[in-house]
DNA sequence: CACACCAGTTGACATGGATCAAGCTGAAGC
DNA sequence: GCTTCAGCTTGATCCATGTCAACTGGTGTG
């Protein structure tokens, strides 16, 4: 049975140095649209790799910002803490996004990032990320266009949690997930899933049990497969169609 | 009475040239941390301010992006149009906020920008935005605060509309608003809506009806005095307390 | 290998907010 | 001043999802 998301091993082989020039995620990453000299300026200014075994945090919120983070594999949640414990979970991130876009702005981290899996990330030091993307027009506007795109990502949540009914919003977030591993070279029919129910259903705004009822609706339907957190994707279609189905 | 909002006779008589030099929102928006010097070459840069009279769109989603906006005067709502026509209001701005970060992302806006009173804008040429923030740091490292609070507060209302119960996401978008108000020199306490229950609602996921009641309960409950879109927030702290309170 | 435990599933019931429907109110136009 | 109409309020009812509870299965550990 093929596996629908990177093993470690399979990266820490082939990427040996840490540099941008030779990552196999510059076309997602930061790096994007970069000729050969920016590449290895760019280079320079990563100096850090760290690994962050799965359950650890990258970030807490409150703590002090200065870098923010490439995710060279692995798989992160971050998630907001209302003072009354509730909690929200605001994304999941994979190889080749960003994390700590939300530190800019009071210079401490606003959110937790946590590993879902054993991951391994680049810390990019902010400041000299703006020295650089000072000098480096393609750079700069290439970072502009990720924050903007994390800003239109957030309303697609906010359309998604204002609107949807619960089967929507799985049924979105299960396209949404596909279609991220698609442009990472994997399958778009059959992966796992990194996070709990309970995780799924804080980022939608359900509680683990509506969360598991869809799920075991969709397979009844015959639009997935699930087993546990390993899923397939059987009817895309279906899928899709559930997302525009008023009541 | 007082009135909470200012209107836009005020500002127009006050502001004579179009320049972020001697606008009375430089604090607040753009220009915030620049020198005089560097004031006046973001002046240049600024050539056009437009109006946009009440309910006419200041751009619509899928139309090229070219530009950001400065909110001189007036305000503005954002929302998101699904093809089966659901809409989801993303946010609500205020004089010396900015518009349109969602274009740089794809250069197509991907969302509608709307008048809600008659309102004054000034355009930012996004490519001489960028140029020039290459040479200002301080312009450069602001605008990245800016994006950077705008997802911050995109988590804050993916909160909101995930964990939060009606009358809890009323009670903080009302704080919020007063907030916002008091920053901008007006009473804290005594404003008027400039958008209906039904936009409300669309903002915080739910019904214009739920709305409704919700004030109506607030009324009740003595933290607020409503009278249409008159609202005076009575106790503070009530509605704080109404936020954290669990089921 | 057995045990413990956590994640997930499923069922029964409760409820917050949606929906439907009827009236009310205040501002704008004639 | 009267009419009209969009926006708002309020009541009655319904339903999607939450809540509570019991059970199941898979995983990791001693």
């Amino acid at each position: 049975m093929p596996n629908a998301v990177p093993l470690n091993q399979d990266i820490s082989l082939t990427v040996i140095k840490t540099a941008c020039s030779n990552c196999n995620l510059r076309e997602l990453c930061l790096p994007y649209g970069l000729d050969l000299e920016e590449l290895e300026r760019l280079d320079d200014l990563i100096s850090t790799r760290r690994r962050i075994k799965r359950g650890d945090h990258l970030y807490r919120a409150g703590e002090p910002f200065d870098s923010i983070y490439a995710i060279r594999s692995g798989f992160f949640k971050t998630d907001v803490l209302l003072e009354d414990g509730r909690d929200q979970v605001t994304g999941f991130q994979m190889a080749g996004e960003l994390l700590g876009l939300d530190g800019i702005s009071t210079e401490h981290h606003t959110c937790n990032a946590i590993a879902l899996e054993d991951s391994e990330i680049c810390s990019i030091p902010f400041s000299k990320l703006e020295s650089l993307s000072r000098e480096i027009h393609n750079l700069q506007h290439h970072f502009h266009k990720v924050m903007s795109r994390e800003i239109v990502r957030d309303h697609g949540v906010m359309m998604l949690l204002g609107t949807m009914r619960a089967e929507e919003r799985l049924a979105a977030f299960l396209l949404n997930l596909s279609q991220r591993f698609t442009a990472r070279g994997f399958s778009h029919a059959e992966f796992y899933l990194r996070m709990t129910r309970e995780e799924i259903g804080s980022y939608l705004g359900l509680k683990l049990e509506t969360v598991s009822r869809a799920f075991s609706r969709f397979q009844e339907e015959g639009h997935i497969a699930v087993q546990q957190k390993h899923i397939r994707i059987l009817n895309v279609n279906g899928l899709k169609a559930l997302m525009s189905q008023r009541t």
